[in-house]
DNA sequence: ATCTGTGAACTCGTTCACAGCT
DNA sequence: AGCTGTGAACGAGTTCACAGAT
């Protein structure tokens, strides 16, 4: 295990996504050409991945879905369990307690904190809301290691410190601004304007060149 | 012009938005150092950026924030404005409107889709709502090139093939499922579930092993 | 015949390091 | 002295292509 890559953890999810979805349709082996075709990659970066976690298939019937989602798993998740604590409980922060709501026991957002009063104690989307004043200790005391961050970028820094201070040791910033923070805290940023703004441009480029049939 | 990095047209949008912060402090140059700093990366790759579109700065003096932006703004943005369709207004849908709403003006959700009929023919946040058996003839009539996909993962594929049959080229994708379509088509993932997943594991690997100075 | 595992080649993006400007 | 612009070196990540397995 020489250090795996970002890159490599973040497709590993997908793998296990789509090998769940395999398995309830009743598949029990898949080839990696398979799983490249429903995750976007080629069959060699697949049978990359995997061999860096160590799995091996069997050459003529590939993968045992079973046994390939056991080895993820067991690379991917803590099997104590995780909790994730999230800040900003304005549309984007209470969106994504929903959408994470009932989801996998193994990883749940168990604590969200706000500083509207309106919201304090209030359970959201079936978690539990506090004061920011209380993000250090609770996180401290409940040993949560992963942070969600949906305050407004003003906001952000402060926020991450006080995650950070809490002894968080991961989080995913949706706030447009980079954070400072020591670095040995993972910070995975989402920037949904970014990727609007991206996603325009391209639109754009096909717009001033009707042609190429470039990606 | 010898086609730009979509990496590089990420962290344009990214140096544009920290120098209207800039502009907003009344600084009016600004260096590479500088804004490597507050956007994550390093000096040389902000020149190679700026290299990239052509704009040039002058030593000693670094960059002229006005001209930069304008420089910025002339590459990625259309003059016309674009306007951009966004299918699917559950609680994600919805918290992406409110989040845009009186956005730039160049750029700007103008239609909304959901099958719900009761959301249809309502406006919410700002964004008229129709049902998606439209999308189609709407998208195509208003010429709308963008669009944002955030309807159940079921349902992406279809809804992704009904954009490019509007005409849509480009797709902003929140569904945890690769799309497949014509490859002129750009689609910018962003996978949340996968974010959470990937600081997760960081956060264990610190668990795993207290000591480690790497990032 | 058709798959996996993997060394080797390659590609793309980043950083180095220094010439040139002010 | 302190910046930018850029060729050149470097490195991470991806694909190629083929030996080995069944």
């Amino acid at each position: 295990m020489p250090s795996i890559s970002g890159k490599t953890i973040g497709r590993l999810c997908v793998y296990r996504r789509q090998l769940q979805r395999l398995r309830d349709e009743g598949k029990s082996n898949v080839y990696s050409h398979q799983l490249a075709a429903l995750t976007g990659g080629s069959a060699a970066q697949v049978r990359r991945d995997l061999m860096a976690i160590g799995y091996r298939g069997t050459p003529y019937h590939g993968y045992r879905i079973d046994e390939l989602s056991g080895s993820i798993a067991s690379f991917l998740d803590d099997p104590d369990g995780q909790e994730v604590a999230l800040v900003g409980l304005g549309n984007l922060g209470r969106a994504i307690l929903a959408y994470f709501d009932g989801w996998r026991p193994h990883l749940t957002i168990t604590a969200a904190f706000d500083v509207d009063p309106g919201k304090v104690d209030r359970v959201i989307h079936g978690c539990k809301c506090y004061a920011i004043a209380k993000l250090e200790s609770i996180t401290r005391r409940r040993k949560i290691a992963v942070g969600v961050i949906c305050v407004p970028a003003r906001e952000a820094q402060t926020v991450a410190e006080k995650l950070a201070g809490g002894g968080v040791k991961a989080i995913v910033n949706f706030a447009p601004r980079r954070l400072h923070l020591p670095d040995d805290i993972y910070v995975e940023d989402i920037d949904v304007t970014t990727a609007l703004e991206k996603a325009a441009f391209f639109a754009l480029e096909h717009k001033r060149q009707p042609d190429s049939k470039a990606k």
